[in-house]
DNA sequence: GTGAAAGCGCTAACAT
DNA sequence: ATGTTAGCGCTTTCAC
């Protein structure tokens, strides 16, 4: 049996409130006793109950992460940025895979409300209405990694996509590429969807380049396959294409493969920038030029904020968008009118 | 503020532990009261303070998992198939992330064990004297994923590292491979080091071919810049090499990488096997073949197991060791003689 | 400076 | 069938 604090005020005698005293405000009590409770801790090897101080002081130290799919790379580093910075600010995860799911996500909610943790960190998804209604419910501090909500004061820390897709595809054209393929989330996806269709078609007004998105875009589900299919509709109705834009690293891993098995040379024949800089990026070959999230900052910062609400201290932004980068690597290109 | 189980009774005109009953065991209260509490549940937007629960239960339903580095896409799949198996049973994850660093390992069991979690898993690191006496004194049960304790008496699940390595190396050797180099962790890695270099060796003992370890076999951490390094002099001291087998996939994009850049085909010239069967080995070019573990169910297997324990089941059996096997892609080829 | 006692939100005897 | 009460392990007044 775990000892308790009654049991350590026994061996030392003194009352709990003696050992309480020790445990948290060691100075105001006498040298003496406060030895003696030491040493009783330790001969014990106490460590006090922490439902019981939660029950108390209505803080848990805790707190919830609720995340579409763990198994994505994106949030490897993601999640060890929170981790980080949860360990620091002296807080523990609760890590639930919502799995894309509306009941899973209401169930796990429930639970952790019940568990009283202190904050929700919540990545990636829209918030629609009926989660609107869910979090006020809920009624303690939440913020959104990777996702934000225009309609709602929800704090919120993620990139640019419309600027950061807007980059992607300025710096193609900069190299040359006016034929431009583009693998996109759906468009209705206001993360990898909507705003970094608008951000491609931006950089091309911005540089005169007509033309029919449709003909350019190809839309596809976040994983490896249905991003491999995107590839083969969007080189089949866009042969012309020099090069492709995808809106994440595992899309542009799916154009890379497609590329090689029918022997297009990367670059040579057709340039091809992702987006994440997730750990894979460096990892294939050739080696992936993309946009770069910070994606271990972001999760780091949005524990931060959390942490802030928690303690009563205001955030200085609502919406934080941090800086996004592009990590030059092999696979991208200079194209040579011919 | 959250309302509590006496803005219940009040409401519904009824004692506590009425609704206490109604909450946990309906039946034996009479349909009149227990709708007008079920009523006042529903108008409060009451949940029972799942703190106060355990307090009394002495169980949280919330497991503890440490895991070395999140950011290792090994664990993507596996932390996956823990939080489906802990969904589905009712419990929730605290994942700490240990940095491979004793001093954090252990001030997250001080206070997973302060939270009074019900269980842990500990994953991939070998277990020492000192960290199996934490262990005991945390007094609560603990499963080990992807690692094991002959000295100790701890439940494990993983695979047969000594045969897999085995079977990859016989898999090489029966494609026609002679001239096999190995990546590998570190003679003293007790799980990616020492067992698979045994099976490696042993394979090569059981169909006669005679080698001198240290010249095939190069050793490195386990993130992909020491891998590449290891590649490199891998290739340096054994040019003659035909095929490679790299103790985890990481290892072997590095060594695809390096092939790649030197310009030597794959597999035409060089074979390369990896081992995990992470999602990026399906994403790279070419293709990764790979010693498969089931990375997803050895997740929910450890919970599955951890929960059987709480709930005082005992296991079949203490060491448990899946299946692994071999996912053929195309980074093997037949090598014919010359 | 220290102890006694109330109370955090709940369950589980024990009464009735 | 339901209410009263003690108690889970702790912190925090309030006395002394």
């Amino acid at each position: 049996m775990k000892s308790t604090i009654k049991d350590v005020a026994r061996m030392a005698n003194v009352s709990i409130s003696t050992v309480s005293r020790v445990l948290n405000n060691p100075d105001i009590v006498v040298k003496d006793k406060r030895d003696k409770v030491l040493q009783a801790v330790k001969e014990l090897n106490y460590s006090p109950n922490a439902l019981a101080i939660g029950l108390i002081h209505k803080r848990t130290k805790t707190l919830g992460v609720l995340i579409p799919d763990i198994s994505n790379l994106f949030y490897a580093e993601v999640i060890k940025g929170m981790e980080d910075a949860a360990h620091e600010s002296g807080n523990n995860l609760i890590i639930c895979n919502t799995d894309n799911n509306e009941e899973r996500r209401l169930s796990s909610l429930k639970v952790l409300s019940e568990k009283q943790i202190d904050g929700i960190v919540f990545t990636s998804e829209p918030i629609f209405p009926d989660s609107y209604e869910v979090f006020k419910r809920l009624n303690i501090p939440i913020v959104l990694a990777a996702t934000h909500s225009l309609e709602y004061d929800i704090p919120s820390v993620k990139v640019d996509d419309e600027q950061a897709a807007y980059d992607a595809t300025d710096y193609l054209i900069k190299k040359g590429h006016t034929k431009i393929g583009m693998i996109s989330g759906s468009m209705l996806d206001p993360i990898s969807g909507l705003p970094r269709i608008q951000g491609f078609l931006r950089a091309h007004r911005a540089h005169n380049i007509e033309l029919v998105p449709e003909d350019r875009i190809e839309y596809g589900k976040y994983l490896f396959e249905d991003s491999y299919k995107a590839m083969k509709a969007l080189h089949t109705k866009f042969p012309e294409m020099t090069a492709v834009f995808a809106t994440s690293d595992e899309r542009a891993l799916a154009a890379i493969s497609y590329l090689h098995e029918h022997k297009v040379k990367i670059p040579d024949e057709v340039s091809v920038i992702g987006f994440d800089n997730t750990r894979m990026a460096g990892m294939c070959f050739p080696k992936l030029t993309t946009v770069a999230q910070p994606l271990y900052e972001m999760g780091s910062q949005a524990i931060k904020m959390l942490d802030s609400l928690i303690n009563g201290v205001a955030l200085d932004e609502m919406r934080s968008y941090m800086n996004h980068w592009i990590v030059e690597r092999d696979s991208v290109k200079q194209f040579n009118q011919v």
